[in-house]
DNA sequence: ATAATAGTGTCTCTAAGACATTATATT
DNA sequence: AATATAATGTCTTAGAGACACTATTAT
């Protein structure tokens, strides 16, 4: 595949700035002199309850889209970088005690928004049990199949979200399934002190499947990320677990 | 998505999404009224040249930071999708046969560009050998230990990137391997038939570190991913391997 | 013949999964 | 006692790495 000679710019409807062009234009640039995206940040804010993944979602309250579901968003300051805006976002919903927040992707289709073009960054938080204690109306993340994903509203009904929220939420869900098979995370939505098995039920939540139980302690223990505290828990219909922490210099 | 009937417009112009808060905000929003970030995309190319990884960059001509070497780019036009900005760019950087074009991370510092507020979404291109011919000027990407990276110009002396532009390919680096791991990813970079050792190059090339011989054959021939097709190189000076191609239904 | 790489076969080691067994709590 | 889970140990299997050996080209 040998480099063709490009055809006529006329291709593109707008005529978009080429990369020598770039140097000229910017040392005359004004950056409000011609419209350009506008540039958001939304955040997909997960947690576990009752063993079962949650997202942090409201209704629309207003058209368009109305009655549909959306993830906590907001526009991205000029002073301020987008890991900022990120966690102001989360503050903002309630989940500013989360250990971890991570960017996900970046969504620029035209019309992703009917209104008018806006960019979005895409973030995921994994906040603890304790937290969003506050807040009652979590969606619950199913999984109809593995690949599958569906919400499911508090009444039960399954729940359609705004705009390509549901696209956002999928592609979480996909990071931080690939992140757990590197063991660099699922420690965020346990307790401080936790028992295997709880550890287990939040793999478990995630991926939406059984994960081979004597092969998960081998692979924890191993791990070097688990500090055994030689108590246990207690007031459990069964034989007690032991509990563990997160090992210091482990992970965060 | 379906078209729900337009809102009526309010006293503000246009409208945004979101929750709660930025409902209100939202209400009296007007795109253009307040200064929002920049837009842009910047874009690693990458090939294999004598073994070696190269990456396409070009020597600021003017300041600031001339003489730094940066990737192309260029801003998102207000009709473009972000995909659609980045295989704009590509093309005109003389990548336009690239078989692999995805989007990396967004990088959105506050003063990562020193004149204004520019986020980048940034996106690696992995680009046959037997593209970007007429581009002589390949500076080398090096790995002076496996996880630091280095790059050496054409005159072997070592090069200093714009802006955030050497954090850019470092993390393209980095996803690229993981990418490897997966083995959805190496054959772009080899002709369309190409022995086992080609292949094998490839992935040292990216990897910065010699791979297990006996384990990439059974695992490439293992994987489905490769048709045999029978023919030999030939003119090499050792015995001829066979030459595969790229399996019909697997990737590229 | 020699150098260099292709390709095959085999051994070991490790990790995952399956399964059995014993231990300890609540009811 | 019945039930449920914790924790330990063993067996099998699959894949990675190491290595030995044979094959085929150019010089």
């Amino acid at each position: 595949m040998t480099a063709k000679p490009q055809p006529s710019p006329t291709s593109a409807p707008r005529e978009a700035p080429t990369d020598a062009e770039d140097e000229q234009f910017l040392a005359s640039y004004d950056p409000d002199a011609f419209a350009h995206p506008s540039l958001a940040v939304d955040v997909v804010i997960l947690t576990i309850r009752d063993r079962t993944l949650r997202v942090l979602l409201k209704p629309r309250a207003q058209p368009p889209q109305r009655g549909r579901w959306a993830l906590p968003g907001g526009f991205v300051g000029l002073d301020e970088s987008l890991d900022a805006a990120a966690r102001r976002v989360l503050r903002r919903a309630g989940g500013g005690g989360a250990a971890i927040v991570e960017q996900l992707h970046t969504f620029g289709a035209r019309h992703r928004d009917p209104r008018h073009r806006v960019v979005t960054v895409a973030y995921y938080a994994l906040v603890g049990a304790d937290a969003l204690r506050g807040i009652d109306l979590l969606p619950t993340v199913s999984f109809p199949t593995v690949d599958e994903l569906s919400v499911v509203g508090p009444d039960g009904a399954e729940v359609r979200l705004a705009f390509d929220h549901h696209e956002i939420l999928s592609v979480a869900v996909d990071r931080i399934r690939s992140r757990l098979g590197e063991g660099r995370i699922g420690f965020e939505l346990v307790g401080e002190r936790f028992t295997l098995r709880e550890l287990q039920d939040v793999h478990e939540a995630l991926l939406g499947a059984p994960v081979n139980k004597d092969s998960f302690r081998r692979k924890m223990l191993a791990s070097g990320h688990l500090a055994p505290t030689g108590e246990y828990e207690h007031a459990v219909e069964h034989r007690p677990g032991e509990l563990f922490r997160v090992a210091s210099g482990s992970i965060g």
